[in-house]
DNA sequence: CGAAAGATCGACAACGTTGTCAGAAGGGAC
DNA sequence: GTCCCTTCTGACAACGTTGTCGATCTTTCG
C-alpha cells in the first residue's frame, strides 16, 4: 500500500476541495470556507466536524483559486530579484528577507538576475504572471520605468542596494560614497599617499558611488588623483588579481590598495600573496566576506550590513503591501569599519609625505 | 503623470484581462487565450491584432488562473527546502536548481529550515496550499512520510543530500561514508595514528556516515578507535572550538583531525590558530569551502559538487514532473579530495610507526 | 455547380474558492 | 402568541482562464 505504488486511478489523483470537504463534514461548502478562513460565525459543533473532515481528507486550500476570488486577488508571495544567490552578499539578503516573509506566511520567489538587465526585465514579469503581491529588485539595468504598470495594478515594489531608474518606489542602499571615503581615510591617516583603487564595473550604480567616495577622500586630503592608480570594470576576481599585479609592478606602485568590492579585494589578495606583498601594502576592501579574519594578515575591510538591508527592505514591503501610500522614501544603511591588520599596515619611510 | 500619483482610481487598478485584450483587438476571448498559449489555428491577421492588443494594454496572464482552469494543473512553479540559504553549500545548491528551471520557464520558492522537522512540514504544506509541480527538499527531520498524500495528489518529490525517510522518491546524495573514508586515509598515509574526529550534530543522517567513514577506515588499517578523539554534535564554530581546543591540549593529543562539516572545520582552524598549532597538527576538512585555498596553510578538504548535485536533482524533478513513472532510486555524487597544505602535515618523528 | 473536407473562430461551461445576500433557527420583550 | 433581533448557515454568482464543441467560411474535388 505504498505511496508510490497504489493503482492511482487518475480520478483519485484529484485533490479533495472544500466541496468534498462539506460532503464529510455535512455542511455546506461555504462553512468550510468559513472555517478555513478562521471568519467567525460557525458553531463550535460544525466548526468541530469541518475541522475533522478537513484531516481526515488532509484537504488543503487551493491558493491560487482562493487569490484569484478575493477582492484584494493576494497570492501571499513575494518575488526576490538578486544578483546571485550564490555570493554570500545576495544569501544574507534573501535569508534578511525570507525571516520577515515567513512568519507572516508570505512564501519567497528568488531569482538571480547576474546583472543582465534584460533578464531582470524577463524575471519581473514572471513574478508578474504569477501576480507577487511585492517585488524586491537589486536593479541590474539603471531604468525601471517598465514597472510603472505593475505599480499601478498595485504590486508593492522596493529596490535594494541600488536606487529604481525612473520608477517611483523606496529604496534601501548602503551609505557607498560615505563608506569609501571612510575607509581611503583610514589609509590616509595611516600616512598612505598612493592609493589605488580597483573596482567592479563601473555602469553599477554602487561602483560609481564608492569611486566618488575616493576620489572626494583624495581631494579633502589635497592629493591627487592619480589615473594610473585607478582601474575600473573587474567583473571577476581574475580580472583583479591581473590588475593588481599590474599595478604593484609598475614604475610607481602604491603603498596601499582600496578595493571597492568583494571579489576585487579577493582577486587582489591572490596578487598580493603572489608577490609577497601582503604584509607591507595596505589593503582596505569594501565590503565583508566570511573568513575574512582568518586570512593572515586579517583583512580591514568597510563592512555592509545585508542582513539589516534585507530586513528593512522586507518590512517596507510588508508596509506598501498593508496599504501604506505615503511618498517614497531612500533608506540609507550605514557601513562599518572594521579592523583587522590588512589596512593598519603603515607606508614605508622613505615614502612619508613631503616637509 | 508619475505612475505613483496617479488619480488611481481603485477600478482602474484592475489589471487587463483577456476579455479586455480581446475587446480592443475586435476577436473573442478564447482567440486570445490561444495566441498566448501559442496554439495554432490562429490566422497571421488576428494573431497580429492581438498581440497589439496585448501590447498596448500590457496584458499580463494570470497563472493561477489558468493552472485552475487547466486539466493537468501545472503552475510553473517549483518549492526548493534547503538547510539555510545564507550557507555557500545551500546557495550552490539553490543556484544550480535556479539554473535548471528558470530556462524552462519555471519559478522556485525557496526557504530555511534550520534543522527544524516542525519547520519542514509547516513549509511543505505552504508549498502544497501553492500547487507547486514539484519539491525539492533536503530533510531535516528522518521521517517524510507526511509527504505520501503530496505524492499521490501528483507532486514531484526528490529528496538532495539526506535520503528520504518512509517515502519512495527519488535521492541525490553525496559519498558521504567514502568520501569521509578517503578523507581519513589520507592521514593515515602521512604516517599519522591518532586521528581526531570533530562533528556536527550526529542526528543528521550525512554525520552518521561520515563517522562511518571515519571508523571504517580505521578499522581498516588495525587502529583501535579512542573515544578520547571524537566528538559529535559541534553544531556551531564556537563549540567546534572549543572540542578542538580541549583534544589538543589534553594528555595524549592527536597528530592529525578530521572534521566532518563546513562550520566545524572553521571553529577548530581558530582552535589551531590560537594554539599555534597549524603548522604542526594535520587538518582534513568534510566539504569545501570559500577562501579555504588563501588560509595559511591552505586547507585540505573532501570536497563536494553542490552544483552537481542540484543539477541532477533538478533534472529528475522535472523528469518526473513530465511523468517519468521509474521506481524511484537514489544517485550518488562522489566527493573530491583537494590538497592545500594543511592535510600533508606530517605528524612529529617520536609519534613515528612502532617497529 | 454541389458537396465534402479542412481551417478558423466563438459560445459556453467549468476549475476551487470567496463575497453577497437571503433564509432558518433561537431568544427576548410585549 | 406575535414580533423583532441576533446568530448561524447555505445558495448563488463571480474571479480569469482553458477544454469542448459547434458554427462559419474557404478550398478542393467530383
Amino acid at each position: 500500500m505504498s505511496a508510490w505504488s497504489d493503482d492511482a486511478d487518475p480520478a483519485d489523483r484529484r485533490r479533495p476541495t472544500m466541496r468534498d470537504v462539506a460532503g464529510v463534514a455535512g455542511v455546506s461548502l461555504k462553512t468550510v470556507s468559513r472555517v478555513v478562513n478562521g471568519e467567525s460565525g460557525v458553531s463550535a459543533d460544525l466548526a468541530d466536524r469541518v475541522g475533522r473532515a478537513i484531516d481526515e481528507l488532509d484537504f488543503r486550500p487551493n491558493i491560487g483559486a482562493s487569490s484569484l476570488r478575493r477582492t484584494d486577488g493576494r497570492t501571499a508571495t513575494v518575488g526576490l530579484l538578486l544578483e546571485d544567490v550564490s555570493n554570500p552578499y545576495s544569501a544574507a539578503l534573501q535569508r534578511a528577507v525570507e525571516d520577515v516573509a515567513i512568519p507572516r506566511g508570505v512564501m519567497v520567489f528568488s531569482a538571480s538576475l547576474d546583472e543582465d538587465p534584460a533578464r531582470e526585465r524577463e524575471l519581473a514579469r514572471a513574478f508578474s504572471t504569477r501576480r507577487a503581491d511585492g517585488l524586491l529588485l537589486v536593479p541590474a539595468g539603471d531604468d525601471q520605468s517598465y514597472l510603472a504598470s505593475e505599480l499601478r495594478a498595485g504590486t508593492a515594489i522596493v529596490c535594494v542596494d541600488r536606487a529604481a531608474g525612473g520608477l517611483p518606489v523606496d529604496s534601501v542602499l548602503t551609505t557607498n560614497a560615505t563608506g569609501a571615503a571612510d575607509g581611503v581615510r583610514h589609509l590616509l591617516s595611516a600616512g598612505h599617499r598612493r592609493i589605488g583603487f580597483l573596482s567592479d564595473r563601473l555602469l553599477i550604480s554602487t561602483a560609481r558611488q564608492r569611486y566618488d567616495g575616493y576620489t572626494d577622500a583624495l581631494r579633502i586630503a589635497g592629493l591627487p588623483l592619480d589615473p594610473a592608480l585607478v582601474v575600473h570594470d573587474l567583473s571577476d576576481p581574475a580580472l583583479a588579481d591581473g590588475a593588481a599585479t599590474v599595478m604593484l609592478t609598475g614604475p610607481h606602485p602604491p603603498t596601499a590598495l582600496f578595493t571597492a568590492q568583494n571579489l576585487v579585494t579577493i582577486g587582489t589578495i591572490r596578487a598580493l600573496r603572489r608577490l609577497g606583498l601582503e604584509r607591507r601594502v595596505a589593503l582596505v576592501g569594501f565590503d565583508d566576506f566570511p573568513l575574512a579574519d582568518l586570512l593572515t594578515p586579517g583583512v580591514t575591510v568597510v563592512a555592509q550590513d545585508p542582513t539589516t538591508i534585507g530586513r528593512t527592505a522586507a518590512n517596507l514591503l510588508f508596509s506598501r503591501i498593508a496599504g501604506d501610500t505615503g511618498p517614497p522614501a531612500i533608506h540609507l544603511v550605514p557601513t562599518t569599519l572594521i579592523r583587522r591588520g590588512s589596512g593598519e599596515i603603515a607606508p614605508p619611510a622613505q615614502s612619508a609625505p613631503s616637509p
